[in-house]
DNA sequence: TCTATATCACCC
DNA sequence: AAACGGGTGATATAGA
């Protein structure tokens, strides 16, 4: 497996205009033929309904973050080549977890092997994201040729790269990159009337909020907070508030509603300091079509995630603002989640058979409360909600290497009964932690850890060990996503978007439920292929129009700004 | 006055 | 030194 495996090799990049929230519109394409240097060159206008060289099973298809060029195949009509290789992707892979002066953009790639660097032209991406499509010979050919330095830098980065590349696993990765196109091209159905009203009542929102509120306080300047004036009325009030270490005020929500308990007078500032930090949605990415678009980063976190940018995408701001995605008339959206999966992901990276137990009995929360002896062998989750509560916060502390302290303070409870939980989980799970451990020593040991499909980590000697034990889990729960995403997409079915551990799938009406339940079946292969056969669990949120999706989380904070929202619309 | 840093809030 | 993993981003304040 390799580069020789393919008669053609067609390096490729292109021009496009992307706006946000819009679909990519084609300036111009380059593409050289590795073994022979043809060069295809093409303004958009000379572009057909296929491209313009053969694309079959012996073709291999590179280029630098791949999306960005199959969102311009998809614009064109054209098919998604069958072997694609990204190099940004396997740059990534390669280079993950070592700290790059010069990033991990092309030119960053360039440098690390040293190759010399493509000039930055500022002026030449203003011309490809120029509005319109009138272009004067000259700007046209300035643009080609601008494109082909890419294309050029690519042909000169293969072979360096070669050696590196993770055959086959690297044509998967190649194929998400394929998915993450379709997605983006897709991108999330928004109510974009209610959107609009609330961008343009934003500032009214906002200082009706604090002029009602700050009256009886006068801690705001504007809209802003001032720690100072708040201070004052501090002082005035007799209230002692704790410090951070720099001795200026903590003033963490969570401080606040600790000292709130003690002085009710400070419920309304603590509700308005919240609802205030969920005023977000300037940025979010909306096209002309009222779709959500925006790039999906994927590859991006040290674990492989996507990580897109959070005010640009519908599932970035708090939860809330996802009642804004509403299906189409006649169509559904589902939201498809895999259940504890990174509990499940620990249980058999692990081996630790309890654990995988536990999961399949289909409440580990429950479970591990009920192996610990706190909650009766027919006990329920509405018979024990308390200790189910206790139980389920050890289980997601412990996976991110939660201590005793922290967790006491997460459940209210004392210290002691943090360790109590903590050690009872040592007990109950402890091939987990003995797993858990080995992790540490070998990433510290070795330097390097590898998921099963060949995601890397490169490790220094500082790393946190709370890090490094994570960091199978999570990477493992990405590639399972990845593989769901491009089997799910294969099949016909609409992605909108994933989410970490969730993908939204839309339908029209009478297909919902069968592509619901195909995505399903589809989620537990991909989790098998990771997981060695183990099976995971589906939770699905099925929102039919006229209907929007409701975060349970966010609902009581919509309802209120959509009061607020007529109440400025009736004056 | 502008930028860097610290801190905080949100997501999975 | 801290003791909750992976992130993005807004904002207030300190510092150049």
């Amino acid at each position: 497996m390799g580069l020789n495996n393919y008669s053609n090799i067609w390096c490729l990049d292109f021009e496009f205009r992307a706006p946000d929230g819009e679909r990519p519109a084609v300036r111009c394409l380059v593409a050289i033929e590795y073994h022979s240097g043809q060069t295809i060159r093409r303004w958009c206008d000379e572009l057909g309904e296929t491209p313009p060289f053969l694309i079959d099973e012996s073709t291999l298809i590179v280029a630098y973050y791949a999306s960005a060029e199959m969102g311009c195949f998809l614009s064109l009509g054209w098919d998604l080549p069958p072997n694609l290789l990204d190099l940004y992707v396997e740059f990534r892979r390669k280079h993950n977890g070592l700290f790059l002066k010069a990033g991990s953009d092309l030119n960053g790639a360039l440098i690390q092997y040293g190759l010399s660097v493509i000039p930055d032209k500022q002026e030449m991406r203003e011309l490809a994201m120029r509005e319109g499509d009138v272009y004067s010979e000259q700007e046209k050919s300035d643009l080609v040729a601008y494109c082909q330095a890419d294309v050029e830098a690519l042909i000169h980065l293969l072979p360096k790269m070669e050696e590196s590349i993770d055959w086959p696993r690297a044509l998967v990765r190649g194929s998400y990159m394929k998915a993450v196109a379709v997605m983006e091209y897709n991108g999330v159905p928004i109510d974009t009337e209610i959107l609009e009203r609330l961008r343009d009542r934003w500032n009214d929102i906002r200082q009706d909020l604090i002029a009602e509120i700050d009256q009886d306080y006068g801690v705001y300047e504007g809209s802003v907070f001032k720690a100072d004036r708040f201070e004052q009325w501090l002082t005035q009030q007799g209230i002692a508030w704790p410090r951070l270490e720099s001795g200026k005020l903590d003033l963490k929500s969570d401080t606040f509603r600790d000292i709130a308990k003690g002085h009710p007078e400070l419920e309304p500032l603590k509700e308005l300091r919240y609802s205030l930090s969920e005023l977000r949605l300037n940025k979010l990415a909306v096209g002309r079509d009222g779709r959500n678009r925006c790039l999906l980063s994927p590859f991006r976190a040290k674990t492989s995630r996507n990580q897109p940018s959070n005010s640009k995408f519908i599932f970035g701001p708090s939860a809330w603002l996802r009642a804004l995605i509403r299906p189409a008339v006649g169509y559904g959206l589902a939201y498809i989640d895999w259940s504890q999966q990174e509990f499940a992901i620990a249980a058999v990276l692990s081996g630790d058979a309890d654990m995988q137990q536990a999961y399949t009995s289909g409440d580990p929360y429950l479970e591990f409360a009920k192996l610990a002896g706190a909650v009766p062998p027919e006990g329920t989750k509405d018979s024990h909600p308390k200790e189910r509560k206790l139980f389920k916060n050890c289980i997601l502390g412990v996976q991110y290497g939660m201590g005793p302290e922290s967790l006491a303070q997460r459940i209210g409870e004392p210290v002691i009964k943090g360790r109590e939980l903590i050690q009872l989980h040592k007990e109950i799970f402890p091939d987990y932690w003995k797993w858990s451990q080995a992790v540490v020593d070998y990433a510290l040991t070795s330097g390097t850890l590898f998921s099963t499909l060949g995601w890397s980590l490169s490790i220094n000697s500082q790393a946190n060990p709370r890090s490094l034990a994570n960091w199978p889990v999570q990477t493992n729960g990405a590639e399972i996503l990845r593989l769901a995403v491009i089997l799910i997409v294969e099949t016909g079915i609409a992605v909108c978007c994933p989410v970490h551990d969730a993908i939204l799938i839309e339908a029209p009406l009478e297909r919902l439920d069968e592509d619901i339940r195909t995505a399903q079946q589809l989620m537990q292969q991909a989790g098998e292929m990771i997981l060695g056969g183990f099976k995971l669990r589906t939770d699905v949120d099925r929102v039919c129009y006229p209907e929007r999706y409701i975060d349970e989380r966010g609902e009581k904070m919509w309802e209120k700004m959509m009061k607020l929202l007529s109440a400025f619309d009736s004056e």
